[in-house]
DNA sequence: TTTATCCTACTACGGGTGTAGAACGATGTC
DNA sequence: GACATCGTTCTACACCCGTAGTAGGATAAA
């Protein structure tokens, strides 16, 4: 498993690649948020960095890379989240859901969707 | 309000803070989880890099500062939360619940201990 | 008073990141 | 064939972090 903590230009950068499946630096700067307007060379030297730490692959395709990820969205949520948990909920997930409960500001409506979760969950996990 | 994505080094230094409420470079030192033996000099840097960025002040005391938190350990989960929930989660916090609930290993109990808390909330939240 | 001690500020360095220009080879165009 | 283009790699730089040595001032000990 490749390191999955990834900054947000980074993560903008992956989740071209996860929408597209694969995708050409031309291609990925041209597919990110408007607010990036980056210089091409700076998304390939990006590129670059994530596939030196195997966070995408790449294949020669001509003469250019076609790039392809590595890790699921899933994954990385997966990581990072957990990487959160470990540094400020002492590893207990309840406890960040306590959180986000108790002392983070829950629009009306996330804490019904929330229980619904549950109670969709409830059969399943035994 | 200061920025406050502490790192975990970081973290572990304030929370030491959050513990004593104030200390000097060297208790903060001492107070460090063992597994950190670090020198003294690097407590300090740290320490002056944090006031800089005002998440903690720090106050003489004789020939010594002794430095005092200016962030809860609350506001910093609240707001390191509410970054992660903004980078992968489009910042809907209930997205975050539905990935612990099924994406995330939630280990058996967790699942009730959150329901309890929800269960708990059920009259208080309007 | 001379010296050892303590504490801070300064300097430094290796990594990672964001950002991009310069150089260079391949390819397409006139 | 000469020239403009495209795409990649290299190099660079500023900034933050982890880490700590060194210098310099103040105080305590001998």
């Amino acid at each position: 498993m490749p390191r999955t903590q990834l900054t947000d230009l980074q993560l903008d950068i992956v989740r071209v690649l996860w929408s597209e499946g694969e995708a050409t630096v031309a291609e990925v700067r041209d597919r990110l948020p408007a607010s990036r307007d980056l210089a091409t060379t700076t998304v390939a030297t990006v590129l670059s960095r994530l596939e030196k730490q195997n966070v995408v692959t790449r294949r020669l395709d001509g003469r250019q890379y076609v790039y392809r990820p590595t890790v699921s969205e899933r994954d990385v949520r997966r990581s990072m989240v957990a990487d959160l948990v470990g540094s400020l909920f002492e590893g207990d997930p309840a406890a960040l859901v306590n959180h986000l409960v108790s002392d983070a500001e829950l629009k009306d409506g996330d804490l019904e969707r929330v229980r619904a979760l549950l109670q969709m969950d409830e059969g399943g996990a035994k």
